[in-house]
DNA sequence: GCCAACGTTGGC
DNA sequence: GCCAACGTTGGC
């Protein structure tokens, strides 16, 4: 890979801001996930989280396809703005939520995941992309000039974390949040595969897991009529 | 542009 | 460690 340029183009605020994928930032390094396994209960906790989050495997990243001046930079980053970029991949930078940052923590290279239009016109699911670089530093978070600045991160010791995502397609039709919304309240009355998705039942994460039911179900849909 | 929901911060 | 105040997200 070249030294790393960022394309100045970005997405959602808190979410994430691309750039172009690169390979020249340290590995972040994962010392600090052996805890002391005092209590059993804790243990058998412990492994019961990690059997859960290893079970996820598909993902939906939320970013903003609509300019936005925040700080004076333009958030806007929409799924053709990654298919724009050299190799159509770009990095996951600017994600500033613990949560957000753990779930891609838990990505894994080959994996897929929904780029979802958010704060729009028209909020949805554009496309697809996959994973192509696991976790490893934002480099982002030490920059003052970016938005997403923190300047409570430390050098040796930091915070957050991006991947490097490539787009893979555009879904056969635009999947609107309201559609999506719909099969959420019908299958969380009478049951179905969307009755506890992420994007409803935990609105505000820009960065969420989908299980392989809901990933599926969702794909379905392009080939269906919109209700 | 409004504002509900919810994550984060900081005083105590 | 509680929780009120504050800030952010993101649909509408």
């Amino acid at each position: 890979m070249p030294p790393k340029k960022r394309t100045r183009s970005k997405s959602t605020r808190h979410d994430a801001q691309l750039c172009e994928g690169s390979d020249d930032v340290a590995q972040l390094k994962t010392g600090k996930r052996n805890r002391s396994a005092a209590v059993t209960s804790d243990v058998e906790k412990n492994k019961n989280d990690d059997a859960i989050k290893s079970s996820y495997s598909h993902w939906l990243m939320k970013s903003e396809p609509e300019s936005r001046i925040e700080n004076g930079v333009d958030v806007k980053f929409g799924i053709e703005d990654l298919k724009a970029l050299p190799s159509q991949t770009g990095c996951w930078d600017g994600v500033r939520n613990y949560q957000a940052r753990n779930f891609m923590r838990d990505m894994k290279v080959g994996q897929q995941a929904f780029f979802y239009h958010s704060n729009c016109k028209e909020p949805g699911i554009a496309g697809l992309m996959k994973i192509v670089k696991e976790a490893y530093v934002d480099h982002t978070q030490f920059d003052k000039k970016d938005v997403h600045y923190d300047p409570s991160s430390k050098a040796d010791n930091p915070k957050w974390s991006m991947v490097d995502v490539q787009f893979e397609r555009m879904t056969k039709r635009f999947i609107p949040l309201t559609e999506l919304k719909k099969y959420h309240l019908q299958h969380k009355a009478k049951g179905g595969p969307l009755k506890d998705m992420a994007l409803f039942t935990r609105a505000r994460l820009s960065v969420q897991p989908l299980t392989s039911e809901e990933f599926d179900f969702v794909l379905s849909l392009e080939n269906e009529d919109p209700i």
